[in-house]
DNA sequence: CGGATAATGTTATGCGCATAACCAACCTGT
DNA sequence: ACAGGTTGGTTATGCGCATAACATTATCCG
């Protein structure tokens, strides 16, 4: 590939995580969230309880950021955390009343930011784009080196 | 939209921008860069010598980010600053000859991330990748709130 | 068994990004 | 010509992410 398709290509996904983000942090402000927490109380209210290390490989980043994140939003009352009862060293983490609410509050957003990140573009091309972006994803995803043979 | 769909996207959009800014800081590493640094050298080589205001513009991100990001670079000896001779507020910055040295060398690994980053996708798809992601950037983007009415 | 290895979580540190507050220099307009 | 607003840049602070180093507990195996 030609260095000027590379670049616009790669400086397209850099502006549009530059943007999305904000975009993003803009429409959570109003809750008291910063972007990236959103993910982490979708994913409890997707899931239910689970561990940390599950959090870190859902949320797909490393357990000493979900150390912080869980740190905060259990500070802010929105998540709680328990030590597991089968092993002494991990620490299961969930939603609180004031979470599940807050999540709720997340999806509405949620729906509206992903209107708004299509607007204008064909139906067709909507429908495939969580495929195209996730195989893109899943082309430079250095985190399971392991695994490419399964099934 | 449903909530589903909402979240697919979304989701994969945050999980593009972990995974291709992971891939490119592994790619930089061996040059000494961090991703976000290759591109301020892109733009200095694409466009020559400029103001940190216009290079906060093209880059998409905050002056005080620009001021780190070039001290940080100025620290390393590829960019340099320069006093505006018309502008005694402004200061112009400039690639050094081992700052074009490695824009080169970023040229490269560029191409490598790009191809790497579609492999597998049909090629009209490929095609017409960056003006779908420009189009989604432009649907989010808040930095220019002016200047909507420029058909 | 018991010792090596793996897995869970934390702290420390650093980078890119953001906002808010501020100074200095450059326009304006009346 | 000068007061007021605008623009260019910096500092301070905070968040999400990363890696490296570490302590603790689980597990595997000879």
């Amino acid at each position: 590939m030609d260095f000027e398709r590379a670049d616009a290509l790669n400086q397209a996904v850099r502006l549009l995580s530059l943007r999305h983000r904000a975009r993003a942090a803009a429409l959570l402000a109003p809750l008291g969230l910063h972007p990236g927490q959103e993910a982490l109380l979708l994913e409890l209210s997707r899931s239910g309880p689970m561990i940390q290390a599950q959090l870190s490989e859902a949320l797909g980043c490393e357990p000493p950021s979900v150390t912080i994140m869980t740190r905060k939003l259990e500070a802010t009352g929105h998540i709680r955390r328990a030590p597991a009862p089968s092993d002494k060293r991990a620490s299961v983490v969930e939603l609180t009343e004031s979470g599940e609410a807050l999540a709720g509050q997340v999806k509405l957003l949620w729906c509206a930011l992903a209107e708004e990140t299509v607007a204008g573009l064909p139906a067709e091309t909507v429908a495939e784009l969580p495929g195209i972006l996730t195989a893109m994803t899943g082309n430079v995803d250095t985190r399971r080196p392991r695994r490419s043979r399964e099934r």
